[in-house]
Formats: structure tokens, sequence, C-alpha cells
DNA sequence: CAATCGTGGCG
DNA sequence: TCGCCAAGATT
């Protein structure tokens, strides 16, 4: 089969794929694992430095197991989708614990894993143990969606299916591992979303969709849907020493695990905000200054952040607690917070009304 | 099955 | 400025 989509796949990569990106050395599962992690939804640029970062901090499945979750989800901190982070770390105490420290090169072990789902398992038994497997990332998808012309946005159950069976197909019995790597990199290289590079793509003679011109309409887009707007009130609340007062999040949901500014209702009028203060957070409000709201814009809705700094007397009446704690602002800012929180704790003072 | 979960880059 | 979406998994 030397002219198998494999085969052809494997010639270009040999000229062409990524071979030097950060996993790709010392390789074994637990750094696969950590990469693939980190890759789920997120561009390779992104995760470079936060995977190099988050390697030397936690260099063994044993390191990760045995730190603060508070440490783990601040290397995280600005990469999103934070329950990669705690599921990251559940899954080292599995493997620790039920494993003996090692990953099981097996795909149904593997899954039972959180945070591993089936594209995950298979990148880890092809990169790491060099095990037949088949993945099927956004690159796949839209490499096999053009070169079968599979219609049909890939979010829904039948269509994901299609290309299931198509990726499945073309798997491999030999070097899955650099297979697996250079259908991902065909993708990101040549298949591109925009703008395919068709003339360079070694699979173009026998791909539906360049046949008949149509590489672009593959795969179809996502239905489009009204986001709805949401607003809330962050509230900077600072003692007379320039400490602010954060709150730990809870577990689920947005931002969940990290800390933050605390939230007030977002129906309040500004006037309203020095008494809701007092009554929820227990403290004397001496002074409200409002800033400049901005819009923090998530997948699937638009989040209206309107701030606003209080300052209060001394918080001594308050002790440190496990879910809320008074920092100054450079320590808050090595604590895992959400990417618009640091900006507003790091950014200039405004004082415009909103 | 559809909704949820982040952020930054790009056209 | 804005919509789309990226090495998906979970509920």
């Amino acid at each position: 089969m030397s002219n198998s989509f494999a085969q052809r796949l494997l010639n270009w990569y040999d000229r062409h794929g990524r071979k030097a990106l950060p996993w790709h050395h010392d390789r074994n599962a637990y750094r696969v694992w950590v990469s693939e992690i980190m890759l789920q939804q997120t561009q390779v640029a992104t995760v470079i430095p936060y995977y190099e970062a988050f390697m030397a901090r936690f260099p063994s499945v044993e390191a990760l197991a045995a730190a603060p979750v508070d440490d783990v989800l601040s290397h995280w901190s600005g990469l999103g989708y934070y329950a990669r982070a705690r599921n990251l770390q559940k899954a080292a105490q599995q493997v620790v614990e039920h494993f003996d420290g090692r990953f099981p090169a097996d795909q149904a072990q593997l899954e039972s894993l959180p945070g591993i789902g089936r594209s995950t398992a298979a990148a880890i038994l092809a990169q790491a143990f060099q095990q037949r497997a088949t993945i099927l990332d956004g690159n796949v998808k839209r490499v096999l969606a053009r070169h079968h012309a599979v219609d049909g946005w890939p979010g829904q159950t039948r269509v994901l299916n299609r290309l299931w069976e198509h990726a499945e197909e073309h798997t491999p019995d030999v070097r899955v591992r650099d297979y697996t790597q250079a259908i991902m990199d065909l993708g990101a290289m040549v298949c591109t979303r925009s703008r395919p590079d068709c003339n360079s793509c070694p699979l173009s003679n026998t791909c539906t969709a360049h046949a008949t011109g149509e590489a672009a309409r593959y795969p179809a887009s996502k239905p489009k849907k009204e986001k709805p707007e949401k607003s809330t009130w962050m509230v900077i609340l600072e003692d007379p020493e320039g400490r602010v007062l954060l709150e730990k999040r809870p577990p689920s949901g947005i931002w969940g695990g990290l800390w933050s500014l605390p939230e007030l209702d977002p129906a309040l009028e500004a006037e309203e905000l020095a008494e809701a203060c007092e009554q929820s957070l227990g403290l004397p409000c001496l002074d409200v200054t409002l800033h400049n709201g901005f819009r923090h814009t998530f997948s699937h809705y638009h989040l209206n952040i309107r701030p606003a700094r209080l300052s209060t007397c001394h918080p001594a009446a308050i002790a440190d607690h496990d879910d809320r704690r008074w920092l100054y602002r450079d320590e808050a800012l090595a604590l895992g917070l959400p990417a618009p929180i640091r900006t507003l704790l790091a950014g200039p003072e405004q004082t415009a009304l909103i």
C-alpha cells in the first residue's frame, strides 16, 4: 500500500511535519497526557509557554498528584476551561493510587480517568505507547470532512460518527505515532480552515472536495444562535493598606475553583452598592468609585463586567478563610485568577463613570 | 442530545 | 469592532 492515504501522509510528514514541539522530547505518557489536555480547544502557540512552566513545576505524575489544587489552577490561569486543570489533578491522583503511578496502555482504562475522552485516550496510546489508536480532533475532522465530502456540522452525532469511521479506516498498523502527528500537522499547516493550500497537499489526488473545488465549504459551520448578554458587579474592596478581598469560586460553573473579586447582584443600582457590600460582606463601606465597564466574550454569551472600587476600614473583622482572603495585588496575581480579574487588578485605575 | 465550559487570534 | 473557532470532555 505504498500509495495509501496513510503512506502519502507519512511521506509528507517526513519532509514537513512538526517534530520539535516541547512535548516531543523526553516523550512519556505523563508529558504526552499533559500536552493533550492543554491542547484541547486551545492553539499550540498558546499552550507552549504554559506547558513549559507546568512541567517545570510538576515534572511527574506524583508531583502533580501531591500539589495543592490552587497551585495547579494558578499554572492554568489564563488558559481557560478550568475543569481541565481540576480533572488533571484528580486523574493524576488516580494514576498514582490505582495504577502505581504508571499510565495504563489501554483505551478503556485511559477513558476511565477524568478529562480523558475517546480522542485524548487514543492520542496517548499512539504518541506515548506507539499503539494503534485513532484520534479525531478539529484538524482531523477538517481533513476528513473535505477528503470524503462529509456534509453537516461535526457537532451533530450523526456527522461525528461518520468522521470517526473514516478516521478509523485510514489509521495504519505501522508508524501510528508519526501518522497521528502527520494528520494533525496537515490540518494545521496545509488543510487550514481558510485558504487551504491544496497545491501542497499529498492527499489532493483523492480529495472529493478538492475535485469539485469546494474544499472551503467543509466542514459545515455551526448553526449560529444569539448570545445572551449578562451583567455583573465585580467589587474591588480595598483596605487602607491596599489589600483587596478575593473569594474562591465554587468548584463548578464559570471560572470554577478560581479566585475572583466578590460579585454583587447585577440588578443593583450604583447607589445601592455600599449597602449591599456591608450586608453581603459584613464590612463597612466608606467610599464607592465606579470604573469603566467592559465586556468579556465567552463562547456562548457575553458578560458585561461593571467594576466598582470600594474602600473599607481595617479588615481585622474578617480573618482570612479557606475561601476568602485579603491580599496585596501582587499576591493576588500569583493566585489562580480568571483573565478579566487579572486585568482588573493589574490595570490602571479608571475613574470614569459607567 | 444540546448546553456548558475560556481565551486569544484572525479575517 | 465582531463573529468564528481552536490538539474536546462532561453533564
